[in-house]
DNA sequence: TCAAACCTTGACATCAATGTGAGGGCAACG
DNA sequence: CGTTGCCCTCACATTGATGTCAAGGTTTGA
């Protein structure tokens, strides 16, 4: 698929596309033409690249977590090095964090509202 | 208490203390020589605060559901319109999103651990 | 009284994510 | 053929969160 069409389907601007596949966030082929060429897998990849950016994890984090979320059935550790995953428990003990902060957030904003409702 | 010690205390530079007052997000005092002049509470509102921004939320959103953090006990609902309400809600809606996205993936970083642990 | 260590405001720099436009190739359809 | 609409790369603008520096007032302690 070209990337009109991924960008359509995702509701990402082409243009945030490329800049990922620059951060090495997605790597599609190449048409012989020159055009990319999307294969439907990328799709759900594109829907989770936005979702760890839009909860503030940075391109670079994203980068390292990717390998890890297809599944570990199809795990390829290319000599999975200590330092690797030390990195990722480091990044993944992170986002714990932002979940709790957010999970006790959002409980602070449901209560809230329940109170307000009660009041109404 | 000064903004050097607030500083120190919660980890977070001057510059964004004065950066957050800018947008909105703490109010401190003035003393008569014009420094500002923090209250103890502020030493956990800054705490949530960078646990929010760390989560990706932008100081605009903060600023909106920063009243509701203090526990609905002392609601001052200063006429909490019908519009308000539904930023709340929306707000509310949004974190729940990047909660459930970051729990997949933490949980999928998780596995992924695991499957590298029993193979080594 | 002087110096060090605070504080103030303000301006400018940086970085990541994103927008926008220029200049040009390719493809499909009249 | 030419026009229209997609694609390419490259480059510059912008926004939000942050760093950094300058010029100046205040407080504290030798």
């Amino acid at each position: 698929m070209l990337i009109g069409e991924l960008a359509e389907r995702t509701g990402v601007p082409a243009r945030l596309l490329r800049y990922y596949e620059e951060q090495g966030l997605l790597t599609p082929a190449r048409a012989a033409n020159g055009y990319r060429d999307y294969g439907e897998p990328l799709v759900d990849r594109v829907g989770q690249i936005r979702g760890l950016l839009d909860a503030g994890l940075p391109t670079r984090i994203i980068r390292q977590i990717l390998p890890c979320l297809d599944g570990p059935r199809e795990i390829m550790f290319p000599d999975a090095t200590p330092e690797m995953i030390a990195t990722l428990e480091r990044e993944r003990d992170a986002i714990d964090a932002r979940v709790r902060c957010l999970t006790r957030n959002r409980d602070a904003i449901t209560d809230y509202l329940a109170a307000l409702r009660t009041r109404a």
